[in-house]
RNA sequence: GGGGACGUAGUGUAGCCCGGUUAACACGUCUCCCUGUCACGGAGAAGAUCGUGGGUUCAAAUCCCAUCGUCCCCGCCA
């Protein structure tokens, strides 16, 4: 017999099915033990009842909670005072006739179909506690994030390429990068792919990519991980830095759009409030945004030259009440708080044609316009404190014609983050790494190696 | 790089301020009962040298010091 989904069961009352999965709980009553079996479709009750072969019967009472297990039997409509309205496959269960054990499970260290361990020990237990069913669906979630920007980009004629994750230094500064033994050589560890869809521009006009970033810093925030998935464009040809925004606000409608669309069940389980995307997102300037915070609270943060965290929640509980819009844009940061590449004001020199998307407080996207003129972005590395030889390969796409061109990039993570309301990051990051984790604490896996570089 | 908080059965917490006999509760686990539950229910049981080391004290989960671990905030950033 072939298996059959847990969510095509409905389908066929009055048939025999064989459906696989794991074994969500047990509910015995003595003669009588139910089961919620789990696939990757869904969920549905299983019935048993003593049959006259010990072996089964034995077998029934010692299966527990994730075991894997194929069963045959009849699915039947239940009663009308049994159905369970909770349930997809609520309307039927199904009578077993025959079990087989596909492998056993240890007992769980915690329930985890009602999970409620602290984060440490989620992500120690990772393999198992992805299969708890909000864990799961912020992953299918997160899938459909990427999903829709790789859409939305590709419809607008843009090119995907695969960036380099081992890279010879990073155009933005060293401190932050974790570095690799390379044969003889020393490497490191890409921070962002800004050089590669830079260098692209040149040759598909229009790129994005999908790709890893890594930052070494030294930050244990609910915001940051030392590895997370960044989701990266860049175009060309633009008539104004301000095309990049009208981009942006394009594909982030569409993920949550798409979202909403394609994943009802999963974002159900959070029952997140949306942001209303019959609205444009506003636009501000970082100055306009530091007076306002200053009306509206009595911050004077007016000399600073960025938002602090708590301004950036102030901007957006401004941004929602005056303009309805969940997200919006902050522009116009400090030349000298951005890379060297970001392209300055014309009008206003000490400010540049950059911008961040802050959503719920945090920022979710920055970008900008970047140099595209070859001898601006060479004498803009020196004035930054860097040798042009070093960024020889680089210039290369500038030194022989590249349009006006910009860019930006999310962090995917982050996106479900704040849609979510998760309350750290690294519940969005499916195997997180952070300062202390690979997978395991660190502290656990080398504890030894840890002790001798301290000695 | 700077600052703050926390560490008690498998899991999540209470107890600590104000030291005192068997360290409490919930979930999970085990045994028994149960043919309509869906986070099933009922009865019972096991499970913790209170992170580790030292100090104060007649007496330490509780007070002090050190150490290890964990979390959060700031800087920085997506």
């Amino acid at each position: 017999m072939e298996r059959i989904l847990i969510s095509e069961t409905p389908k066929f009352i009055g048939q025999k099915v064989k459906i696989c999965g794991w074994i969500d709980t047990v509910r015995s009553h003595g003669k009588i033990i139910f089961f919620d079996l789990r696939d990757r479709s869904g969920t549905a009750q299983l019935v048993f009842v003593p049959k006259n072969n010990e072996e089964t019967n034995d077998l029934a009472k010692k299966i527990s909670s994730e075991w894997a297990v194929e069963i045959e039997g009849e699915v039947k409509q239940r009663p009308e005072k049994m159905v369970n309205e909770k349930l997809a496959t609520g309307q039927v269960e199904i009578s077993i006739e025959s079990l087989k054990t596909l492998a056993e499970s240890e007992v769980l260290p915690f329930d985890i179909k009602d999970l409620n361990a602290s984060l440490p020990t989620i992500l120690d237990y990772r393999p198992l506690t992805l299969r708890n069913e909000k864990i799961k669906a912020v992953f299918k979630l997160q899938e459909e994030v990427i999903n829709s920007f790789r859409k939305t980009l590709s419809e607008m004629g843009f090119t995907e390429f695969q960036s380099p994750s081992i890279v010879p230094l990073a155009p933005e500064g060293g401190a932050e990068l974790f570095r690799l033994d390379y044969f003889e050589y020393s490497a490191y560890l890409a921070q962002s792919p800004q050089v590669y869809k830079q260098i692209l521009v040149g040759v598909f006009e229009r790129v994005f990519t999908v790709t890893q970033a890594y930052r070494a810093e030294p930050s244990m925030t609910t915001r940051h991980l030392c590895e997370f998935t960044s989701l990266d464009a860049e175009m060309g040809f633009i008539d104004s830095w301000e095309d990049l925004m009208d981009v942006i606000e394009a594909v982030t409608k569409n993920i949550f759009a798409d979202l909403q669309k394609n994943r009802a069940e999963e974002l159900k389980i959070f029952n997140p409030s949306m942001p209303d995307l019959g609205v444009s997102f506003p636009r501000i300037k970082m100055r306009e945004a530091q007076k306002i915070i200053l009306e509206r609270t009595g911050r004077d943060n007016t000399k600073e030259p960025d938002l602090q965290p708590e301004d950036e929640k102030e901007i957006c509980r401004y941004a929602k009440e005056k303009h309805g819009s969940d997200l919006i844009f902050v522009t116009h940061y400090p030349t000298k708080k951005r890379p060297f590449y970001t392209f300055a004001d014309p009008k206003d020199p000490e400010y540049t044609l950059s911008f961040d998307l802050l959503y719920n407080g945090v920022e979710l996207i920055s970008g900008g316009q970047r140099i595209n003129d070859y001898n601006k972005l060479v004498d803009n590395i020196k004035k930054w404190g860097n040798d042009p030889k070093n960024f020889e390969y680089y210039l290369q796409a500038f030194k022989y014609g590249m349009p006006p061109e910009g860019g930006f990039a999310f962090g995917a993570e982050r996106i479900i983050k704040q849609l979510l309301g998760l309350e750290n990051v690294r519940e969005a990051a499916i195997f997180p790494r952070d300062m202390e984790r690979i997978d395991q604490r660190l502290s656990v896996l080398q504890e030894d190696k840890k002790k001798s570089k301290k000695e």
